[in-house]
DNA sequence: TTAATATATCAATATATCTTGATTTATACT
DNA sequence: AGTATAAATCAAGATATATTGATATATTAA
């Protein structure tokens, strides 16, 4: 029950859906470049993203000083199944940006 | 995304998750059975089963002052597939009550 | 119409979650 | 060591959700 309640809680909020989804259409991704691309601030991005992989949707990989997040697999039937639905939701993707790429990355 | 959003939240909830592992075990019931199968108190389930209704899993049927809520059927793929996950949850159902067939139903 | 019963809604309180800005930790570079 | 950058954590306030007891609504029966 507890691990449902966790893996269903953390798809409750509009912030973390739009999450796996710009994962989902981009791949790995860091969080200084999902502060440039959705214009949220780091600590907000931090707090999301630790929720996330805790309730297994998403694995980390640091490379120095980043984080690249991305989806886990392989994810279990529900998860996957949650992750099809977010793929067809009607959601404005904001413009993906990788300042990191180019050494921008600054808070 | 706020269907998606309803959904979720609607199976965000220890309560609401033991009502549809309970409907989906036993079929229809009324609010009545409930608190005495459950032993929760009357405002407590009216609040739950309409989360649950307005979010796309329960259907009503009322029977003079009885109202019975039941699993809907056909249910989409992602509402489908997290019956499915609570089905297979370890969860301790409680003894089915039917007071209402004995004319025992008070409050 | 009145009373009785089942369910729904409301009001108040308690608990959990989200957001922000500040601080801390970790890694890389000089 | 000291500095700089990326990310994680913390503290405070705001918002949302759950629980309870009281009240309102709806249906049935006398």
């Amino acid at each position: 029950m507890d691990d449902f309640l966790k893996t269903v809680a953390a798809l409750n909020d509009e912030t973390r859906v739009l999450l796996l989804r710009f994962f989902d259409e981009h791949g790995a991704l860091c969080v200084c470049d999902l502060q440039a691309s959705l214009g949220m601030i780091q600590s907000r991005l931090s707090r999301h993203l630790k929720i996330l992989k805790e309730a297994g949707f998403l694995r980390v990989e640091r490379k120095g000083t980043w984080a690249y997040y991305s989806i886990r697999t392989p994810l279990d039937r529900f998860r996957s199944e949650a992750i099809e639905e977010i793929r067809h939701l009607d959601i404005m993707l904001p413009k993906l940006q990788k300042p990191s790429q180019r050494g921008e990355c600054s808070l």
